[in-house]
DNA sequence: GGACACATAATTGTATCCAATCGGTCGTCG
DNA sequence: CGACGACCGATTGGATACAATTATGTGTCC
């Protein structure tokens, strides 16, 4: 039995003390937030594939109902990045050898051809602005924070997609880097398997050069390396169930959307 | 993949009369009911893009709750068939022209990758199976039948990705193909913009003579030529306001599909 | 000791209720 | 006569109550 109340939760005034009072919509406990939030923890490595998800537990930790942690819950099944059984809750899902090699087929399709654009259309800016990314990228590696390492290569990925122009296409490869992540976590074999180190770079010089052949090889030996980097025989494994997985986040990036 | 129920409406009377009787879980009136019947319906002509769709009224014409309503909303939101703004509500998807160049340059992408690979790898079965739909599709065309022309033509695009072994992609596709569905609802000029009538055909020539190279570029003909018939430039008209377009039996005859 | 049957607890699924919000209408005032 | 603002109806958003279902534990019988 989960000490379930005990994470401080909502920073800001959750107050759903009493039933009569605002029982209204409350800014930022929305599904959005339950989404993002366990995205978050995949990809920190706080929720491991397999996890078995209760409503109630999950509606207690994020201090909301069940009526929202239900909706987050149906985003990430639509994501595949949950599985919904029905009438078993909700578990991480745990993608099998033949879901993870398609994931990087498809990112293979589709990154190929988007890095080749950008390398033939990308403004200095666009430039400068990935070269700033793998500072960052950089930057973590050095401090050695490894979930902030995985979650940066991840973006870069979605940012060279955006570039490229097509929001769709950019759209679908943002689902597919969120369940490769999922893929690494459960078949990694070191613990480490985030992107080789300089293949970003290499990528974007490419780009830079203005060479698309040289983009599209490099970033199709990259999706090899990472792939290779998998051991998909891994067998399902425990998972830790919730636990205190999602209660004390460490000072949240907390997207504060909109304004 | 729509595995439509063929939902005999539900006999007006929702019941809301006494909480005490049978509440419980009516088999056949969940999420993805609504779901496969909006989409059908999209599909069908029945609802045309910018149309509101009313929570409640939903509820009735399907004999479900809001609850399931707005499940089967959620899930159409996020597969782009429909826009949930804040507190407006929910209104079939209209794909702007830049929109819709993106899902016919992400299809074109996809699917000239994925006929060439049928094209190396077909099986005789397989192309018997598409020459059996191809069947299909000309006895719809022959009987006028353009509903269901229209969707046979997106299903043969679906059946094809499906062979290509790549459930992701096939996935993905699934979700193009909807949307496209959707934008030629929104801008075609002549009402008339099925696929072109043989080119389906030459297709399925070029995978049975194992001709990828063939099979690829009619594949993306094909793909410009379905592009070529839509007017993006036509502004958004205004939609029947829901109307009987789903209700129980209005002038639609036939429906009625399974057994 | 093991398997089955039943009671019980935990959890999910759905309906319904109430508050919040939006859009429009009508009335008042400048 | 037009503009602004307060009401009102319609509709959405969310929490909760309760039914249904599955999972779990216990006792009995073989």
């Amino acid at each position: 039995m989960p000490n379930s109340k005990a994470i401080a939760a909502r920073p800001a005034g959750t107050r759903r003390k009493k039933a009569t009072a605002p029982r209204g919509r409350r800014a930022g406990a929305t599904a959005e937030n339950v989404f993002d939030r366990v995205v978050e923890a995949i990809q920190s490595h706080r929720l491991a594939p397999g996890t078995r998800l209760v409503e109630e537990k999950l509606g207690a930790y994020f201090g909301v109902s069940r009526t929202i942690v239900r909706q987050g819950l149906a985003k990430l099944a639509q994501a595949g990045l949950v599985e919904l059984s029905p009438n078993q809750g909700a578990r991480i899902a745990w993608p099998d050898a033949k879901r993870t090699a398609d994931v990087f087929d498809a990112r293979r399709l589709i990154e190929i051809e988007l890095v080749a654009r950008v390398a033939t259309n990308a403004s200095p800016a666009d430039v400068a602005k990935l070269r700033m990314h793998l500072r960052t990228e950089d930057a973590a590696r050095k401090r050695g924070d490894r979930v902030g390492l995985v979650r940066l290569t991840g973006e870069f990925h979605l940012k060279l997609a955006a570039m490229a122009g097509n929001g769709i296409l950019a759209r679908t490869l943002a689902e597919y880097e969120t369940v490769t992540c999922l893929a690494i976590l459960a078949h990694d074999r070191t613990g480490e398997s985030a992107c080789p180190p300089d293949e970003h770079a290499s990528i974007v010089d490419a780009i830079e050069a203005r060479d698309p052949r040289a983009a599209a090889a490099l970033m199709r030996r990259h999706l090899d390396h990472v792939l290779a980097g998998l051991d998909l025989d891994a067998a399902p494994r425990d998972a830790d169930p919730l636990e205190a997985a999602l209660s004390p986040r460490p000072a949240a990036p907390r997207r504060r959307r909109g304004h």
